[in-house]
DNA sequence: CTGAAAGCGCTTACAG
DNA sequence: CTGAAAGCGCTTACAG
């Protein structure tokens, strides 16, 4: 900028206007430094400019969630993205692993790069450190699931309907005995669908078979293998809620293997590609990550802007999409 | 940090010092900052601490890819964030849409931000642009194609390897009519794979059939119009090599859609979920994002830790995954 | 070992 | 409209 200056002949805050888009200076003398900048090759320093600026804006802000190869946190990611774009903010991204001390790490990282929001899809444990970092006036948003002993606006999927929306169809189709395979029982994603499930079956009259509630480890890593051995076991479910695209993908590979895809009936939370062309094709609970980024990058600028209401709690509707695999009778 | 200084009642250089990790300071001393910082729940500004620093560094760089909800570049990020954490550095990221001004905005818009590094996948055009910024001291590496008319490390597939095997495959079942679909022609992806189908079938004295090689609209949107196409036209192909994941997905459903697929082999790009599970399992070629992403960021921190030789190009196996389609022979 | 002072690249009252 | 000067939060020779 200093170089600028000296060519263009004129003072670092002429350069400091021009480069800001200050109209309030002589054309002629605007031009100059226009030409010096392009000759030099000066780039602006966002950076240094932000941190003399009166409002402090970095034009940055974070995003911290399990995995960004997950295709769900990678659509979310994506949503936040375009809104962000808007605003021309750039998104830091961090992958949490689901690991307490990461997501502190994370954070932390993010706030020392000076971000003026957080996105968070918070892991298992509490968030309360998470009190802090607001209390330097960074804005926190969470994402697929709220934060735990700290209150802040929060995007999640309606769970529970989806659920319930998923065994509804298979106990309409007269099945009794339908398992459960969820995530790790700490997420709030897995406890609600459970909820849900728990819910339909309540409103059929169904009792709960606590033999037929799995949890899988983490990322849903070994959904194959409890489908495996559920269906092996005496007294087997005729049908399968799998509350996850991960266990989804494992327990369709497991009927496949077992050759009972057409025999057990399926029902999967979040949609996965190739869905609809598996025989029988997989009847789904889809939702749409996308409009979750979105959403929640939308009340991160929101709050970004001034606004200071209560801590907000947003629920993005699913879609049943019934494909075959779902509408399978009970033998 | 004047705050921390004041309370502990030492200087400035000393709280600076202590917060570094200096180790010549006084314990008693430093226990106090310690102390402090604490107290008032002080936070290291890395932004500024940069600017001043003789080394400069902002302990983040940059990625610009076609889109970070793609499951092929999701998986990259995930390899470059993994690698970048190990150096205690964080990902910025943003997606082209293989939109050449977005590019620009894109790269422009991290350098602004001072990244140390800039990973891209670069869109078709040229990038030549980017010679200024590294000029300016910002590292770049390319992943999954090389840039145009500028020369920097590289880090792709082996996609004529990669290609020929999968057409090689189909070609050993004794399909002559094999056509190709790959994504827009002006993609390096796209031209190796199609060089790699011309390869294979040069080695089996089979002539090109121009009618058979079709190229889709940007992100292999009509993959599957395409293949309907092509099967619905006077001598149709007896297989089809899909050059890339959002196409081989498409042209899966087209065949299932018509009931062919036990009928027409198909050999897809890129691994694709349920691809195991499908009837007939998808036989392809699988690549490895997480191991490219990995490598580009290598070579990135090597570049930035000063390594100064000519551009490298790196490329990263592919295997052969044999599951069904592409070995249904021929009518 | 410690601190006063200069300065990183920028912005912004303030005076002219 | 323009510039000289102070200062954002930090680091780093330099002197003590």
């Amino acid at each position: 900028m200093r170089d600028v200056a000296a060519l263009a002949g004129v003072s670092l805050a002429t350069v400091s206007r021009v480069v800001n888009g200050d109209l309030r200076v002589d054309p002629e003398m605007a031009q100059r430094v226009t030409d010096a900048v392009a000759l030099l090759g000066y780039r602006h320093d966002l950076t240094a400019s932000s941190l003399r600026r009166a409002d402090r804006g970095s034009a940055s802000i974070g995003l911290v969630v399990e995995d960004v190869a997950n295709p769900f946190f990678a659509a979310v990611h994506r949503g936040i993205e375009d809104v962000a774009r808007r605003h021309r903010v750039l998104v830091l991204t961090g992958s949490s692993d689901e690991h307490p001390p990461r997501e502190r790490e994370l954070t932390e990282a993010l706030i020392a790069r000076s971000v003026d929001g957080l996105i968070v899809s918070p892991v298992p444990g509490d968030q309360s450190h998470l009190a802090r970092e607001r209390a330097l006036g960074v804005e926190i948003v969470c994402v697929d699931r709220p934060a735990r002993l700290f209150s802040a606006d929060a995007v999640v999927s309606d769970n529970v309907g989806g659920a319930r929306a998923a065994v509804d169809q298979l106990l309409a189709r007269g099945h009794r005995r339908i398992a459960y395979i969820g995530d790790r029982p700490e997420l709030f994603t897995s406890q609600q669908r459970l909820a849900g499930y728990r819910r339909a079956l309540g409103d059929h009259g169904v009792a709960e078979d606590p033999a037929l509630v799995r949890h899988t480890e983490p990322r849903g890593a070994n959904g194959d293998g409890i489908a495996r051995a559920l269906l092996a076991a005496g007294d087997p479910p005729t049908a399968l809620f799998t509350a996850q695209n991960l266990i989804t993908i494992g327990a369709v590979k497991a009927l496949h293997d077992l050759g009972h895809q057409h025999r057990i009936a399926h029902v999967g939370f979040d949609d996965v590609p190739l869905a609809e062309v598996v025989e029988p094709a997989i009847t789904v609970v889809a939702q749409d990550p996308r409009a979750i980024g979105t959403r929640a990058a939308e009340l991160l600028f929101e709050r970004l802007s001034g606004h200071d209401g209560p801590p907000r709690q947003v629920v993005i509707p699913v879609a049943l999409i019934v494909r075959g695999s779902g509408e399978l009778p009970p033998p």
